[in-house]
RNA sequence: GUGGCUAUAGUGUAAUGGUAGCACAGAGCCCUGUGGAGGCUUUAGCUCGGGUUCAAAUCCCGAUAGCCACCCCA
């Protein structure tokens, strides 16, 4: 019997959505086309569903307390800024500023971009709120999205999340090597610390790296035939990106090539060799990469970067940093030595996924809270909110009317306790308290509930 | 931006020209006030648009998106 009746349901359904398709109207079929019709997520950009939250709250709250340790305060920065903002500090030769920013005329006829980067807005925030005469260094930390219009891959995103950490108006080494501190220190504290290599290297100052670049364009000009299409391309644009070429081919000839660090100046050399020195003096073991470069116009000396040990893809960096001690003077400020670090949080995020890290769960419910009746689920709902300004995590489900399935619910949210407020409980003044792991469970004076619940609560 | 690979319920996957199936998740029932096990029922899908064919999830073209390599970068 009960089969024919659901069979009798099935065909009736059917024919509804027969109807709904247009395929029963008698005229042409209705398409759908949803997926047209549908609004999706731009290319390149990312929603991050409940499931994920952990992985960024747990991020964004280690920064945080990185943050308040080393004495650096929280600057929140604007997503769009003028676009001379950036080709004048990143470089308006680099692909960032070349090809990969959002940039519109907005409706008043302003040039604007969203900010591919923040250290450029650190320094503008700098100049503009006279942070000169802060005490020295103002250090400033920053978590929010950045946005390049690149060709999406896993790691690489159009809109991507940065932390950051900046330190302006010191040129002490010492500055340096904590950033690297700080970097490593986030790292470690996420269980990464294993997992990654700290790549350190200096690129000097304007002067020196100019002799450098002349002096690697001496090195490769006869040898133009060896370099690979790309190369020779960089050989004028920009020599030093020769030095992390991946064809083998140009790989074979950077052996005999010219190193930075022999054409640093006295000054810059000392620099890095007090930061050298610190590091080691902090047991932090780092890998001398003379070949490491950074792409963004404004770094100077210190240069660094953290990569995991096993490659993911073809991003390498979880994140970079350097020394900028011409940024804020570049942009109109007086000359401000300076140094600072972002990391990617997708790409951190990936690699706490890819190694299966552990990340306790946060949100769990303390206390769930069932209901039977219409008269206990009013009642439930004035009780939820006393727990709540108790400071008890308390969950519900007052949209399901049936016991079982609320139990299920507590069950699965993994609540330790399930008060069952019914009919009989409004009657009687009473509730019933369930220690979910046991199943052991007792009545209660429903006055006493949220008093009782937090003896236990906090007993455990 | 260049080149390549891929696209099936919410998720993970089968079906290779001929009836779109399975697992998990969701809803419901077995059990009308008691979760974790089991059984049953059910919801939900061929990315989109063209073409070839009697017939396309399957073959071809295009679009879109994801991934991979390059470029570049976090």
């Amino acid at each position: 019997m009960p089969r024919s009746k659901k069979q009798v349901t099935t065909k009736k359904k059917y024919a509804e959505k027969a109807v709904k398709d247009g395929q029963a109207t008698g005229g042409q079929p209705v398409k759908r086309s949803a997926s047209s019709k549908t609004p999706q997520l731009l290319r390149g950009f990312k929603d991050v569903l409940p499931i994920d939250q952990k992985y960024w709250d747990l991020i964004e709250s280690r920064a945080k307390n990185l943050a308040i340790g080393f004495g650096y305060g929280r600057i929140r920065l604007p997503i769009l800024e003028e676009t001379q903002l950036f080709s004048r500090s990143v470089g308006k030769d680099t692909d960032i500023v070349q090809k990969e920013m959002f940039s519109f005329v907005d409706a008043g006829g302003d040039n604007v971009s969203a900010r591919p980067e923040a250290t450029a807005s650190i320094a503008r925030a700098y100049n503009e709120h006279g942070m000169i005469n802060w005490s020295q260094p103002v250090k400033l930390f920053y978590f929010g999205p950045m946005f390049r219009r690149e060709k999406p891959q896993s790691g690489r995103q159009r809109q991507f999340y940065q932390l950051g950490f900046e330190a302006l108006g010191s040129a002490e080494p010492v500055i340096d090597a904590q950033l690297i501190a700080i970097f490593n220190k986030f790292l470690t504290q996420l269980g990464l610390g294993e997992l990654v290599t700290i790549q350190v290297n200096s690129i000097g100052c304007v002067t020196c790296r100019a002799e450098y670049k002349q002096e690697l364009v001496n090195y490769f000009k006869p040898k133009r035939k060896l370099l690979c299409e790309d190369c020779k391309k960089r050989l004028i644009k920009n020599p030093l990106r020769i030095l992390d070429c991946k064809e083998a081919s140009c790989q074979s000839i950077l052996g005999e090539a010219p190193q930075i660090l022999d054409w640093l100046d006295d000054e810059c050399k000392d620099h890095f060799m007090k930061v050298i020195e610190q590091l080691d003096q902090l047991e932090i073991s780092y890998n001398l990469n003379p070949y490491l470069v950074r792409g963004l116009d404004y770094y100077t000396k210190t240069v660094f970067e953290i990569w995991p040990k096993e490659k993911l893809g073809s991003q390498t960096a979880l994140g970079g940093g350097g020394r900028y001690d011409g940024l804020v003077e570049l942009l109109g400020g007086r000359p401000t030595p300076s140094a600072g670090f972002s990391v990617g949080i997708e790409r951190v995020i990936n690699l706490l996924k890819e190694k299966n890290i552990e990340i306790e769960e946060k949100n769990v419910p303390q206390v769930f809270l069932a209901q039977i009746g219409s008269q206990a689920k009013t009642k439930a709902m004035k009780l939820l909110e006393l727990l709540q300004d108790e400071g008890i995590v308390v969950a519900e489900s007052f949209a399901k009317d049936s016991l079982k399935a609320q139990l299920e619910l507590s069950n699965k949210l993994k609540a330790k306790y399930t008060l069952i407020l019914g009919q009989k409980e409004v009657l009687d003044g009473t509730i019933l308290i369930r220690e979910m792991e046991g199943g052991v469970q007792e009545i209660i004076d429903y006055k006493k509930a949220v008093d009782d619940l937090k003896r236990k609560l906090s007993m455990t």
